[in-house]
DNA sequence: ACTATTTCCTGGATGC
DNA sequence: TGCATCCAGGAAATAG
């Protein structure tokens, strides 16, 4: 289930292995569901364009692209301005794709011979030989471009948020702080591994309404959430179900997990048993001793 | 404007 | 071994 460092450990794999590399060609699947706009439309914006960048905004992946203009040449603005009918055709020289993983979402490089893996729902073509795949078994992975390349996701990031507004988004909230720091639209890239992590650390429990949460204990919060995304990066994120990154190696920090996956283990801290309660049909888990 | 609930999806685990 | 059932959960849709 990849979340933030799950993504960022992902995105900076795959930024690796092919920034400056060019979409020449895309296969989309017949499944609609991972495809946010048509298949015909998605394609098009892909083909023919350069990986500038590769980067995590929230759990998203973002490609940046450029247009290469193969065979074509770009109207100067001289002309441009002369034949104001034929401005639909002139192509936007940046866009972007944008790729949500959601629960089993992969993306792949590899050589064309390999075989196409069950529930492959795209294969981009790339100059260089080689193709880039989403797989996606569950289908809860969403692809979508922005033609303009203007793309930007909800809530904040939260390694950069800082202290004031971090607390400014709880004010008011009737809802648990653990549905708080799961709403995307809040923060962006914390579930539901980390948001245990970090409650645990900051002693909140899940449950406590957001607005009920002391000032003092949001600032505790505020480090324990930069600190568990911070370290699960480091470490490469953690590796539950089937995680891997983009070469196919597993993460670490499930083996740092103090609450998620481990109730009716003793409390690392006091040896109370940790508890597992459900959340918005999430599991949660805590310590009711050291979470108040 | 918020909040809570339901729905989508498949593979792995579990129970009989 | 087979077959049914449950469970994992991100986010959009729906209901209140």
């Amino acid at each position: 289930m990849p979340e933030l460092p799950e993504v960022e450990t992902i995105a900076r794999g795959l930024s690796k292995r092919v920034t400056g590399d060019v979409i020449e060609s895309v296969w989309l699947g017949q499944k609609k569901e991972p495809l946010k706009s048509p298949a015909s439309e998605i394609a098009a914006v892909l083909e023919q364009t350069r990986i500038a960048t590769v980067r995590r905004m929230g759990k998203h992946i973002v490609f940046d692209l450029e247009h290469v203009n193969v065979g074509r040449t770009v109207p100067s603005a001289k002309s441009r301005r002369s034949k104001r009918n034929q401005r639909s055709t002139i192509t936007q020289d940046k866009a972007q794709w944008i790729v949500h993983l959601g629960m089993t979402g992969h993306l792949q490089v590899c050589e064309p011979a390999i075989e196409i893996a069950k529930h492959t729902h795209a294969i981009l073509k790339l100059a260089s030989g080689r193709e880039l795949r989403f797989v996606d078994s569950r289908r809860f992975g969403r692809l979508s471009v922005a033609s303009s390349g203007d793309f930007d996701a909800t809530g904040i990031e939260p390694l950069e948020v800082d202290l004031d507004r971090f607390i400014a988004l709880f004010r008011g909230r009737k809802t648990p702080i653990k549905s708080a720091l799961l709403n995307q639209k809040l923060l962006r890239g914390v579930g539901n591994i980390y948001a245990d992590e970090s409650l645990f650390r900051a002693g909140i429990r899940p449950r406590r309404r957001a607005s009920s949460v002391t000032r003092e204990r949001l600032g505790k919060l505020f480090l324990s959430v930069r600190e568990v995304l911070t370290e699960a990066i480091a470490l490469g994120g953690s590796s539950v179900s089937d995680y891997v990154n983009a070469d196919g190696e597993e993460g670490f920090f499930q083996l740092q997990h103090r609450v998620y996956g481990r109730e009716s283990d003793p409390c690392l801290v006091c040896k109370t048993p940790i508890k597992r309660i459900v959340i918005a049909g999430r599991s949660s888990h805590y310590c009711p001793k050291c979470q108040k």
